[in-house]
DNA sequence: TTGCTTAATCGTTTTTATACGATGAATATA
DNA sequence: TATATTCATCGTATAAAAACGATTAAGCAA
């Protein structure tokens, strides 16, 4: 009895959900704080910077390319990633929205 | 070998990836889409909402309010909630500050 | 061709998340 | 007091996440 009910909720809800949990990891934000901070593509140099196994970084740029955060170029034997700052924005936009409407209910209780 | 080492980023990353876990579940936005529609403490009408069992979304409520978005109080027989709107406004900040640097990188690669 | 580098994938283990029914504690109400 | 209501907690089961070593595949260099 642990079959997800995600698909029960609104698209909107998913997405922001999907959103969120794509960046709900401090090694996933990580990656993308060092995919901007050199504004450019980088490879494995996220193996030198991050306290993580090299599997396991390529696991996390993995979920960030599925969720659509970032995109993946084969560059030789290398892969150059960058950040899919349309995907970004959208995202951003939604969860302002959502803060906006959140903010409105500002209300005194409890 | 599945000891999590979250501890080995900097806080900042950290917080930023409690609070996007917090909200990384349609259920979780739903219900805080539902307080904020009602502009008031709710207790167990989620449980009508939503298509989950009462002890699921009790559950889904005591992670919100540990991630500290929302508070309850005891109401009789009842619990009332409400959004907590500094540690809400906090995070946003956060997030904005972070898509903000993220911008900046908007950089033509890959 | 052979060997090296780079990074994705596989297989596995451990931890965490999700979900539910059942139980329990607390407050109302009859 | 007895009973019903409300919700948190417990116990449990399953699924997903997180991490790593080992392997594989692909490109480059000698």
């Amino acid at each position: 009895m642990a079959q997800h009910k995600k698909e029960a909720f609104g698209p909107k809800e998913q997405n922001l959900a999907t959103f969120a949990k794509a960046i709900s990891h401090p090694a996933r934000i990580a990656i993308l704080s060092q995919l901007a901070k050199r504004n450019e593509c980088i490879c494995g140099e996220l193996v030198d910077v991050l306290p993580l196994a090299q599997s396991t970084v390529s696991q996390h740029l993995k979920e960030l390319k599925t969720a659509g955060l970032i995109d993946g170029t084969i560059d030789g034997p290398r892969s150059c990633y960058c950040i899919n700052w349309k995907a970004f924005e959208k995202f951003y936009n939604d969860f302002s929205s959502l803060f906006t409407k959140l903010k409105e209910a500002n209300a005194k209780c409890c």
